[in-house]
DNA sequence: CGGTATCCCATGCGATACTG
DNA sequence: CAGTATCGCATGGGATACCG
C-alpha cells in the first residue's frame, strides 16, 4: 500500500523507508510535465529540442528539471554527443518504458472521458 | 495525442479546444494527492475521517480541495447525510473507477521498480 | 465531523541572460 | 544546441482557528 504506512509498532506513526521512498517517487513522478515527456518519448529517441517541439508549452527550464529528474531515477537514458554544436538524446529505459504503460493509460482515460468530465464540470460550476 | 496541438493553420500556434481541455484536466489529475485518494477509495466508500487516515500524511485542506476537485471533474460522488454530526461519504464514480486502473498500474510500478530506482538515484547522487 | 478562511513559508514555473 | 543561474510572480500546501 502506497496510501498508508506499515504501522511497526504503536508508536511508529512515520511511513517505513519502503513507504517513504514510494512517496517520495510518487511526488517526483506524478507530475504532468513528467508524463507528457514519458508519454512524447515513446519508444524512440529524442532530442532537447525536439521534445521541447512535441510537448507545446513546456518552458526550457521545466524540460531540464524534469528530464534531469527522470534521469536520477532511472526512467530516461541521456546521451551526450560532444560534437559542436551539442546534440544530446534522450530514451526511454526499460522502467521508463514499463511506466509509459500507465501514462499511456491515462492518456486514453482522457481521451475517451473528456465529454464527460467537460459536461460533469459544467454541473458543479453551474452551482 | 496530448503532447502536442493539432496544427490548423500555420498561424495557429495555440492548442485545440479539445487538446486545452485535456492539458486542464492532466493538470488537475496528474498530482499526488488525486492519486492517493482514487487508490484509497478503491471499490468502497469511504468518510472524510477515514480518507484523512488512510492517506497518511494528507492534511485537511489538500484533502477538501482535492475531493472538490475530483468531485468537479466527475470522478468522485459526494454524499450528504444531513444528520449531527455530519457523515459525508465519497464514492468513485465509473469514470473514477477507469482511472483507477491506471493509478494502480503507477502503484504497482512503484513497487516493482523500487529498489531498481533507489540504485539508479544513488548512481546519479554519487557524482 | 466536515468545511471554509486566513496566514505564511516553500515550491513551481516563466522570462531572461550568459556559457561552452 | 543544450545547460545553468537569477529574478520574480503565482500556486502549493501546512497550521491554526472558527462555523454548521
Amino acid at each position: 500500500m502506497v496510501t498508508k504506512q506499515l504501522r511497526g509498532t504503536a508508536e511508529d506513526a512515520d511511513l517505513s523507508r519502503a513507504d517513504s521512498l514510494a512517496r517520495e517517487i510518487f511526488t517526483d513522478i506524478a507530475n504532468k510535465w513528467a508524463f507528457l515527456i514519458i508519454e512524447a518519448l515513446g519508444d524512440g529517441t529524442l532530442r532537447f529540442g525536439a521534445l521541447r517541439n512535441e510537448i507545446q508549452g513546456i518552458s526550457h527550464k521545466m524540460l531540464t528539471q524534469n528530464l534531469r529528474m527522470l534521469e536520477r531515477n532511472g526512467l530516461v537514458e541521456r546521451d551526450v554527443h560532444p560534437t559542436v554544436p551539442p546534440r544530446v538524446e534522450y530514451t526511454l529505459t526499460e522502467p521508463g518504458r514499463a511506466l509509459r504503460a500507465a501514462v499511456s493509460g491515462m492518456c486514453g482515460w482522457t481521451q475517451r472521458y473528456l465529454d464527460h468530465i467537460e459536461a460533469a464540470r459544467n454541473r458543479f460550476d453551474a452551482v
